[in-house]
RNA sequence: GGCCUGGUGGCAGAGUGGUCAUGCAGCGGCCUGCAAAGCCGCGUACGCCGGUUCGAUUCCGACCCAGGCCU
């Protein structure tokens, strides 16, 4: 685990160079095919050399979603493990690393046509007032989530409309767990600005190298629309405003690199959350060879019981 | 040198003789199928010195600074 820009991926396939380790992203953006300057996802050779699971596995249309992140990743593990390959999850979308050791319950996946009914009829009457009406079908569940909040109000609704019955019973019942022992390494920064220096590099690094171009042609496919969650992700939402006009140059810049400090930002609250999680400086100079230790042990640990 | 206008939190930008601006950024946090998403919380800011006043960011004076005009 790593905020963005921490050195993630220098760092794990230097441990594929020393281990018989295989790569499973853990990344909400990576997953979509042509979404590569933006999300600083490895360069091709790279993932040729380093080949990361669940890397280009959607297009930008589709959604994807914790739920398919752990039923794939589970299934890309165990195939690692039948390999004879010990799995190594890398990334920063903190939901997916809960949603993976912790499971989740048994609940239906997002409905499209559900979600758009949904949405019809708060754009008619307002969300608080959607909310109102979850307070009736789901006391518990309302009382948990925000007025100010549409998206959990929409999930809800959502699955109380498919289900028959109220979400809040049906959290925490059956979250099966996996049956992985988990060493779990983060890297983190001690303060923000070394960290806010180099996201602003490497977004103008992303500049040079045609940020603009790769969304102009997403644009230009016909089939995207800013309300996509792959056009959500950081860097994308305001490259596409600023091709739509709606900002300048500089404006574009600054809204961009702020919005990915403030991914980093939430990044780090999911990691110090996790309070198992061995923490290293990403920018110490011993922090390779302590985690590459730390590998070494568990791992030899794991064949100790094994 | 004279006149005018203006100096509000990191930035933008309202406003008032005593009580809240607000937005952005930042910081802390939440998180069960959109999560690089969505949401919550956090700031004695009023150029400087003096005066008036029970009380001054707000009124008065000097000064400093910025911009404009004049000589």
């Amino acid at each position: 685990m790593g905020p963005t820009a921490s050195g993630k991926t220098a760092l794990a396939c230097s441990l594929v160079d020393r281990f018989p380790i295989g790569l499973i992203s853990v990344d909400s953006a990576l997953v979509y095919r042509g979404l590569d300057i933006g999300t600083a996802k490895p360069d091709a050779e790279t993932l040729d050399r380093y080949p990361h699971a669940l890397v280009d596995i959607r297009e930008p249309v589709e959604a994807y979603s914790a739920a398919e992140f752990r039923t794939d990743a589970l299934a890309e593990m165990q195939l690692m493990s039948d390999a004879g390959k010990i799995p190594l999850l890398v990334g920063g979308t903190g939901l997916y690393f809960r949603a993976l050791e912790r499971g989740l319950s048994d609940l239906p996946p997002s409905n499209p046509e559900v979600r758009a009914v949904i949405s019809a009829e708060a754009d008619r009457i307002g969300w608080p007032a959607m909310h109102a009406r979850l307070a009736e079908r789901d006391p518990a569940a309302a009382s948990r989530i925000r007025a100010s909040d549409p998206q959990r109000i929409q999930r809800a609704l959502e699955v109380i409309e498919m289900t028959g019955k109220r979400l809040s019973d049906q959290q925490g019942q059956r979250r099966p767990r996996p049956a992985w022992r988990f060493l779990k390494l983060a890297l983190m920064v001690d303060g923000r600005s070394v960290l806010h220096e180099r996201i602003a590099q490497r977004f103008d690094a992303m500049l040079d190298a045609g940020f603009l171009d790769e969304v102009r042609g997403l644009r230009e496919r016909g089939d995207l629309h800013a309300d996509l969650p792959a056009i959500r992700a950081v860097g994308y939402r305001q490259a596409w405003e600023f091709l739509d006009g709606a900002v300048d140059a500089d404006t574009f810049r600054y809204r961009a690199i702020a919005a990915t400090r403030q991914l980093a930002k939430r990044q780090i609250t999911w990691i110090r959350s996790e309070l198992d999680a061995r923490c290293f400086d990403a920018d110490d100079a011993g922090t390779r060879r302590r985690v590459t230790e730390a590998v070494a042990e568990f791992i030899g640990n794991a064949s100790a019981s094994a």
